[in-house]
DNA sequence: CCGGGTTGATACAGATCGGTAACATCGAAG
DNA sequence: CTTCGATGTTACCGATCTGTATCAACCCGG
């Protein structure tokens, strides 16, 4: 297989691929056409269409690569506070505020959710699968921590970000996201005292 | 003015209104066409092109339409508990939880910015002025109960109903959403006690 | 050099979209 | 009854969309 070559143009898989992620974001699903992203990607929609069968595949592929993204993200947590639960959950904090603040466009996930309202569209299953262990991986980092709710804490924070990441796009940055750090940080110092905590 | 007839049928503007209401919900806007909108009012495209000069002013119609709603919603919370804002508040999360329960569509609003992603959209000043206003809203409400940082608080809530309704649509009601209710009572019930408050 | 898989280019099909023109019809007010 | 505005009907325009067919060019291993 052609593992020498390292500087070269990536393959028009990889370059429609790519082309496709940043264009559904920006964009949206539905506001992009397989035309403009073959041209992005230096293609042509016939290439695109002999390596995805169809646009829904291609939404897909997409929405995993997110995952992938998601994961290496998680990794990079994990490696620059190896041992250290407590270091890693304020990382996801600091982790999630740049994705509400680096980006006015939101989760591409929950974007994709949104346009893609049919009930039965092979994308949702895809959406809930990857949310659904995002929940499950941040759950367990709050058990590491020792956080006695560790679900309900994971839970808390997950809705913030979500609820962070959707406010920004209609109300702005100045809107409620602004706060999303202190509100993070403070239910997490809320739940490390269980005499203490409402919840 | 035709102020008379009360048991008739709706004038076509208001069933076209109504009809693009239910559907741009039930399938998004750019889900649904204008001609399948004309037919549910049992009217035609020509009748609506006549009453919104485009589907953007439809839309924007639509927008405001929500807004309206939701002011008879804030009305209704006020009148149920006159004089007595804690209670309205804790109305305020049991009407939250029922828009996050009752239907599986989210914020008609945020699901509008995340389909309009053209940042100069004219839909999208309505949105952002409509999110504000209920923001403010919501933080007068908090001052009234005599929360030290309304404003925090209010955001606190406005990121967990925000952040649920949009988890709704990923994770299903089984989700992080399911523990909405319990979510905010602890976060008011936290900020009420402002020595123990780790906001 | 040769041969086969990958890619590029172009044209097209079929459907849907937002929006408009033209004309028929109806209903109520005068 | 007549008149006029609101509505219904139909046909259409141009643009865009997903997806395909066809054929030429290319690159790389043998």
């Amino acid at each position: 297989m052609s593992e020498g070559c390292v500087s070269s143009r990536p393959r028009p898989r990889d370059r429609i691929a790519g082309a496709a992620r940043d264009l559904f974001h920006k964009h949206g699903i539905r506001g992009i056409g397989v035309d403009a992203i073959a041209e992005a990607a230096g293609t042509n929609k016939m290439t695109l269409y002999r390596h995805f069968g169809s646009k829904d595949d291609l939404i897909i592929q997409c929405l995993r690569d997110v995952a992938l993204e998601a994961e290496a993200w998680w990794a990079e947590i994990e490696s620059e506070h190896p041992g250290d639960p407590l270091a890693q959950l304020h990382a996801w904090v600091r982790g999630g505020a740049e994705f509400v603040f680096d980006d006015e466009r939101g989760c591409d996930l929950a974007n994709a959710a949104v346009e893609l309202a049919e009930t039965n569209h092979p994308a949702r299953r895809v959406i809930e699968e990857i949310k659904t262990e995002h929940r499950n991986r941040l759950a367990k980092l709050c058990a590491k921590v020792g956080i006695a709710q560790a679900d309900l804490l994971a839970d808390t924070l997950s809705l913030l970000l979500e609820g962070a990441r959707v406010s920004r796009q209609s109300v702005g940055v100045e809107g409620p996201s602004a706060k999303f750090v202190r509100m993070c940080e403070a239910v997490i110092a809320s739940f490390q005292n269980p005499n203490l905590c409402a919840f």
